[in-house]
DNA sequence: TGCTTATTTAAGCAAATGCTAAAATACAAT
DNA sequence: ATTGTATTTTAGCATTTGCTTAAATAAGCA
């Protein structure tokens, strides 16, 4: 004879469980849920090997074409392409023509926001901080 | 009659590029390699949608178990917990058991690394900075 | 010793990611 | 107009990711 019918099939009520903390945090997820995607698709984009490199080398020089970072990181122009039209799709960086050359850089928002971690990089305190 | 012989096949030279600048850049990136495999790599961890949750929900209530994220979350136990091996691993958790239940807390490092992110998120001004 | 509770782990699979190679676009200069 | 330079875009493919389901592990309790 079943009894709760109606429990939701992945809730997991142990024992002693809080139920007004669980309620606390639905709440504030389902508020904050919005800024979630937004903050964790811009993290995932700096997540990546390729593109935090790109990321910090257009911080510390300003500006640099497809060409010269496909030299910089020995990767095809191609490669590196793709990895700057989701960077900018992301308004993550901005474009600039200058004659046939096309400059990448930062845009001022990310700048600030990747700065803390730039600091640390170029500090190398990673591996004592982290 | 091939001239250029040596020259890689990845090597983009445009006529004005800044030969010193590359260089630079490249030196730059060899003597960093190792911090941005390793931030990069966290990056990566905090930059998906439901990691970042389950690492918000840990810094506002301290501790949390599977069960209350998978609560919390709407998702099955299994795949919670999957996602928090990986944060474990990294070391962006850490683990105490009580009895049966096991609760996950943030490592004071990434409390206070992700600190910043949290607190533009629960000002709710993602859409406003970034 | 079993039985329940809490959690992890393994196998399998669909979807997403990041690359290569080739084709397409855009501007400049002759 | 045609050629060269700089870059993007497309198609295809191997690898990785995140989930589901089911089985395994671990601790508390009768």
């Amino acid at each position: 004879m079943t009894i709760f019918v109606f429990m939701e099939n992945n809730s997991c009520i142990r024992q002693q469980a809080d139920i007004k903390q669980i309620n606390r945090c639905k709440d504030r997820v389902a508020e904050l849920n919005g800024s979630f995607d937004y903050l964790s698709n811009g993290l995932e984009l700096a997540g990546n090997n390729v593109r935090l490199k790109i990321l910090f080398l257009l911080y510390e020089e300003k500006q640099l074409c497809v060409c010269d970072l496909s030299d910089v990181l020995g990767m095809t122009i191609s490669a590196v392409s793709q990895h700057l039209r989701k960077l900018k799709d992301r308004k993550l960086i901005e474009t600039e023509r200058q004659a046939q050359t096309i400059f990448y850089s930062l845009t001022n928002e990310y700048k600030n926001l990747l700065e803390p971690f730039f600091i640390i990089l170029d500090e190398n305190k990673i591996f004592e901080t982290i």
